[in-house]
DNA sequence: TTTTTGTTTAACAAAAATGTTAAAATAAAA
DNA sequence: TTTTATTTTAACATTTTTGTTAAACAAAAA
């Protein structure tokens, strides 16, 4: 629609993302997205119609990113132990920057409903499970569904940045140490995945 | 304020807590809890004067749910294992019921602040990650921040359950197989942070 | 039974959030 | 420089959500 393009629709959308994602705001209104922006509220309507439309613009990036993300570290031609290595660094960095991304795909699909996955490509991930059972079966990794695998790696990566709030208050940190922790888990999980092997 | 006391206030309260924390309708309207619950709307008001009162107490409700059960879990007389092991339990029962509980906690601290979470009691936290750096220094556990241990500990156990719409996508399971995905990870977390130990 | 107390409800009111319209501002094209 | 197209905005309208009031209802006490 837009053809003159200020980038407006763009600053929108980014500033919607960083206040859902990254400030854990999961139901900003539009006013407090258009305040963000510096932009009038009816400029949101003028580029995205609807609030709900907005927001389903962001949750579609999103999962694109997240299939994105997956397919460029699960498919790379990559060893193994490297691939994971990779995943882990792309995680993370993800993580601390949208801490809340995940989150908000969860409530949405449990408000709007499942349809809302429907777009992700889950071939990646059944190629690197592939890949997961062949390490097992090689003895690189110790035997399990290689479903439990991913979970596993994926909670240790993303569990303690969404948590953080909580976290945070009951270790009595303040942000920087709190990210010191976070930084050093890169070693730490890959360590305890793989076992020591 | 109740005197004749129906359980029509305990009922809107379990009922948020249900919507909220185990169907993740992080923002229900007081219509929506009032419906699910059965009662005219007006109810929630003479029981709990406004929306924002009711969110309050049931945020309240979970945070001393949570400390009591870290209590429980963290400062009993068991041997370290057997002490895992029963949080494990513990946990796993819990994040089974009502899963998005640190979820809601967590965004609720984002969005009306960290006072929130004031009356969380650290000291059975404090003693458990004691006796883990202990553990350590017997070379029972492999040596790590003690918070770290504490980390991976919760997010093996949590995150599966929070992210679970996304998993079932992914892995393309039904509820039941998810389930069992689940149970069977008891056995496994133990496996992984004993290190086989 | 009637009085009192507590509970539930319908009807109404207010506030908050979203959506629409039309006009002003801006910038490129003719 | 006028014209045209696009973008931005203020003012208004609608919808949704929350909150209030007063009356109906129910049950125990007087």
């Amino acid at each position: 629609m837009p053809l003159k393009n200020t980038g407006t629709e763009q600053l929108i959308k980014d500033t919607a993302k960083r206040l859902i994602f990254a400030e854990g705001k999961l139901h900003a209104t539009t006013q407090e997205i258009a305040d963000a922006a510096g932009v009038n509220r009816t400029s949101l309507h003028y580029y995205f119609r609807s609030r709900d439309l907005l927001i389903a613009a962001v949750f579609q990036e999103a999962m694109q990113g997240l299939s994105e993300r997956l397919n460029q570290c699960m498919v790379s031609a990559k060893p193994f132990k490297q691939k994971v290595e990779f995943l882990i660094e792309v995680f993370l960095k993800d993580m601390m920057a949208f801490p809340y991304q995940e989150t908000f795909m969860v409530t949405e699909i449990n408000t709007v409903g499942k349809q809302l996955v429907g777009n992700i490509d889950s071939e990646p991930v059944k190629s690197f499970l592939n890949e997961v059972q062949q390490e097992m079966d090689s003895g690189n990794l110790k035997a399990m569904p290689p479903s439990q695998f991913l979970m596993n790696l994926f909670s240790l990566l993303s569990y303690p940045l969404i948590m953080a709030p909580l976290y945070k208050q009951l270790f009595q940190l303040a942000d920087g140490a709190f990210n010191e922790l976070i930084t050093a888990r890169k070693a730490m999980i890959m360590e305890l995945i793989f076992n020591g092997k």
